[in-house]
DNA sequence: CGCCTGTTTCGACGTCTATCTAAACACTGA
DNA sequence: TCAGTGTTTAGATAGACGTCGAAACAGGCG
């Protein structure tokens, strides 16, 4: 066992680092939370729909299930974690639901894969 | 069932969009691929060798395990999803393996949430 | 060559996840 | 109020995933 690292100051990133220890560089928390968001993201179904999302500003529930070729409760399923992991959100007016992206999410993931 | 999305060009980008249709927007195999590359992403242990990675220009292999607080058969498992994600490279030099990241890739998975 | 250490693979186990069907809930409109 | 449509939840099932211990493999070193 030895430590053969090298430390590059210019590659640390405020999400994904910590300090500059060059074993562990996330604590179990953050590493866990961003895992989540990243396990949010982790099925074609969830990804069409984000990326339904990202052309349209808002779409309604209703087009989903037929966008991704999913049944009813499957869909929900997908919209409900999506919308737990806080990276989508939605609206009631009258009989539909419209979901739209949270750009400060969706940015914060984004920010984590930073190379500086 | 009623159609009822909001086309908004500036938002689009060029990974997850394919063309204009409010339903689907990237084809099966482009959700596939762009959800496995989250999917590698997807677990605390492999969001900590990352960081590991990012924090570091190279870290040897025999310093994850205890990084991430894992056995060694696990974190080789780990080690080896993250290498056929492509997200990291390691090479053999005498005893020990050096892994670091592969920034291309990691810039795509990053593309992919651009939200232009 | 044989030993030692680092790394990978294997087999197994428990948990989580995606998916469906069917039932329950929510809201609108007559 | 009732009927109809959109949405969510419940139950069930098949497959994938994380984890471990132990065995197998690979490359230095005496």
């Amino acid at each position: 066992m030895e430590t053969t690292t090298t430390i590059s100051p210019a590659r640390q990133l405020p999400v994904l680092m910590t300090c500059c220890t060059p074993t562990s560089a996330v604590d179990d928390e953050a590493a866990e939370s961003l895992a989540g968001m990243f396990k949010a993201l982790a099925d074609p179904a969830r990804v069409k729909i984000l990326s339904m999302l990202l052309n349209a500003d808002e779409i309604c529930a209703c087009d989903v299930s037929a966008g991704i070729g999913k049944t009813a409760g499957t869909t929900s399923h997908h919209l409900k974690l999506l919308r737990e992991a806080g990276l989508i959100a939605g609206d009631r007016r009258g009989t539909w639901i419209y979901y739209r992206v949270v750009p400060e999410r969706l940015a914060a993931v984004r920010d984590a894969l930073a190379l500086g």
